[in-house]
DNA sequence: TTGTGTTTTATTGCCTCC
DNA sequence: GGAGGCAATAAAACACAA
């Protein structure tokens, strides 16, 4: 877009500036733009309409109305020049002072201290506060970038953990349906299933009275016994009184042990065959001081 | 020296607030 | 309605590589 921006061009000598020896020479001086063409166009100057101007001294005139300090500086080679190094820093001070908010008196002592013009302050402040928020916004995007990285990368071990988790479940799925399939000797037949919960086990009772089970075979052969370490005895009575169920019929087991009358376990059915076995009445017997146990 | 990219200074038009 | 802020933009000033 065309601003509409005009540097005028102007043929009379440069002047001096106002206090501070004015830095601008947006007006006149043989560096003009427009080749020193006295006078070019009228232009909006910000809040007032410039007029078109006939002669020098009218531009001069205006400059000194409308932009105060604005002088011609009859050294000063540039249209436009940079504002000093101490002015700049006075600047900046300002503006993390007064938390990038500029008051008009300030502005006005400003523009005195610096020899600028206050124009010259409020548009290096508006000029200011724009970097100052694309930095910020350069900032919060940085921010946001590393957050979202985080995220991704929360999601990623995520993933990764349910990735394992499920095929922890599949394989133990597997390893339950073969045990189903099981063949059992007669000699090797689990007799009662113990839940070792320091092994991983779990176990929950049911609205019935019985306990259901989940149980996993590790070591020993698959198919062979030795696997379901955790077995014991069901016949065999409690002989503790030790809240955690140590004393378990097994001499195989080293922590608790809870005995099933009923159970639902992969060997489920070698167990009751063994009860049918080996008689119902003893099969109750077993039961019923399982029950004594349990609940006292 | 020159071309090119970046920074700084300034303008313009629109919007909000009082 | 005037003052001031802001986004968009222009253009001078500056930096730097070829």
């Amino acid at each position: 877009m065309d601003s509409g921006r005009l540097i005028f061009g102007s043929a009379a000598p440069s002047r001096a500036a106002g206090a501070g020896g004015g830095q601008m020479m947006l007006f006149g001086g043989s560096g003009s733009l427009l080749g020193g063409s006295p006078v070019v166009a009228g232009v909006e100057d910000g809040r007032r309409k410039r007029p078109f101007l006939t002669s020098p001294e009218e531009e001069l005139q205006l400059d000194d109305e409308m932009y105060g300090y604005y002088g011609l500086d009859e050294n000063a080679p540039e249209r436009k020049r940079r504002l000093t190094a101490e002015q700049v820093r006075a600047l900046e001070r300002s503006f993390e002072e007064e938390k990038r908010k500029l008051e008009p008196e300030r502005k006005s002592e400003l523009a005195r201290r610096l020899g600028i013009a206050p124009r010259q302050v409020a548009v290096w402040f508006q000029n200011r506060r724009a970097r100052w928020k694309a930095k910020q916004l350069e900032q919060d995007f940085d921010a946001l970038r590393a957050a979202h990285a985080e995220l991704l990368a929360g999601r990623d071990a995520l993933l990764a953990d349910n990735h394992h988790l499920r095929s922890q479940v599949t394989s133990l799925t597997e390893k339950l349906q073969a045990k189903e399939s099981w063949p059992v000797s007669e000699q090797e037949k689990p007799t009662a299933a113990v839940v070792h919960p320091k092994e991983g086990y779990s176990a929950g009772a049911t609205g019935d009275g019985t306990v259901g089970v989940l149980a996993s075979f590790s070591g020993g052969a698959k198919d062979s016994p030795e696997s379901h370490s955790y077995l014991a005895d069901a016949r065999s009575p409690p002989s503790s009184s030790d809240d955690d169920c140590a004393g378990a019929a097994s001499g195989e087991l080293s922590g608790c042990a809870f005995f099933l009358p009923e159970y639902t376990m992969l060997d489920a059915a070698a167990v009751e065959r063994e009860s049918v076995q080996q008689g119902e009445e003893e099969e109750e017997e077993a039961q019923r001081k399982y029950w004594a146990w349990f609940w006292s």
